[in-house]
DNA sequence: CAGCCCTCTTGAACACGTTCAAAAAGCGGG
DNA sequence: CCCGCTTTTTGAACGTGTTCAAGAGGGCTG
């Protein structure tokens, strides 16, 4: 079935092709046509690897999710503030996201459409989703902050979530070097980490307990 | 400059068109060439009007917003209750929104684009941004909560940005009626209210401040 | 009425994403 | 070496949003 061959080559040259045109001339001014020529094969070709141009995006995004996952793991190391690898996680996703964050923009709108495969929330993204949310709850367990254990463990998506917020302000920060989303992050992350140990006073935990319920009420699929 | 003559009869000719075949098939499978040719012109003559297809959707977005400001200010009459008023903006909306929630999915899309005019974040839609924040100033302003003064100012477009959390899941929702979606208002309404008054307490207050500073701070133009 | 200008209208033409029937290239068995 | 079979490759053709040069209409001025 997956044989390694000549074929896996045309598909990644294809793939690199792209992701070169995609940060030099962003993704609408990029023709298929462009991307077949330079890539050297004809543009039918093309759509015998991918099914769309929406679809070359993907490797793109698994691409960067990698980078940011061990570029994230090793900041974490030797760090136990919970508010602290919060955000380290989330500066570096910045990082790493800054070249091409021209192009993320467009990146971005392609998936928010609930019917695309590449939008965070659909099944095709459910493995990256994970990952993602693995890595929150990697910022959780490691960390010494004190928590209802019921908000610890529901806390990993609950930071996916404020995560998918902040990639949100950042489509659309025109900042230079989106020091404006940093500024959120910088400011934002103190008061989450303020607020998940008020978790534990007695007035604050029916709140708590009940933004838990809810969570786990719509984490259920339809 | 504006006179109401033939010209702005072909105008709206050509929106109430569209809009119907929007509704009726879908954004993607309504072209252009349909729309003029339902509307008995050419299709440049929709280009004089209207300088792209996407653009056709503002007049559908405007005649929302007008029917939900209209309904929801009868319902708030004579509701007292915080939680209440803000439910029930909330629930109107996705009444009044319900018929088009098909197609509401693709006007969504285009509006994530932060380079769009009809992003709620864009400069062109300030003026339905400003109405909406308005809306929820009368729910905050007309209820009998107690409030710290300085959320107080700061809470409307805090509602405002929490709506747009909803329809951001509204869109994603594809339960039947979107039942899903009301439950989250079900849900997430009171929580918020309770939120809102635990803002005067001690122990919560710097959070609050903080948050309201933030805010603030963030509203600023780059 | 003639000339002029401004608003409005037209449809052919263009660029792009995508499809598809057909050809080419590889490959295993006789 | 040839014959079928699958995988890969091709480029012309299609449908779509959008543009544009050209013209029609209609009112105002001399």
């Amino acid at each position: 079935m997956q044989r390694v061959a000549k074929s896996e080559e045309t598909r990644s040259l294809i793939v690199t092709t792209a992701m070169r045109l995609f940060t030099e001339n962003g993704y609408d001014r990029t023709t298929m046509r462009a991307i077949a020529a330079e890539a050297g094969v004809s543009v039918g070709n093309a759509y015998y690897y991918f099914s769309s141009k929406e679809q070359l995006i993907q490797g793109f995004y698994d691409e960067m999710a990698g980078q940011h996952l061990a570029a994230a793991r090793a900041l974490l190391d030797g760090r136990p503030g919970f508010a602290d690898r919060l955000k380290a996680v989330l500066l570096c996703w910045l990082d790493v996201a800054e070249p091409y964050h021209r192009f993320g923009t467009q990146f971005f709108v392609n998936a928010a459409d609930p019917e695309s495969p590449l939008s965070p929330f659909s099944d095709d993204s459910s493995a990256a989703r994970e990952a993602s949310i693995g890595l929150m709850r990697e910022v959780v367990d490691g960390s010494d902050v004190k928590l209802d254990p019921e908000l610890r463990d529901r806390l990993p998506e609950l930071l996916w979530l404020y995560q998918m917020g902040v990639v949100l302000f950042w489509v659309h920060d025109r900042s230079a070097g989106t020091k404006r989303t940093r500024m959120l992050v910088e400011r934002s992350v103190p008061l989450l980490a303020r607020l998940a140990s008020l978790s534990r006073l007695r007035v604050f935990r029916p709140v708590s307990r009940e933004i838990v319920d809810l969570i786990q009420e719509l984490g259920k699929r339809d």
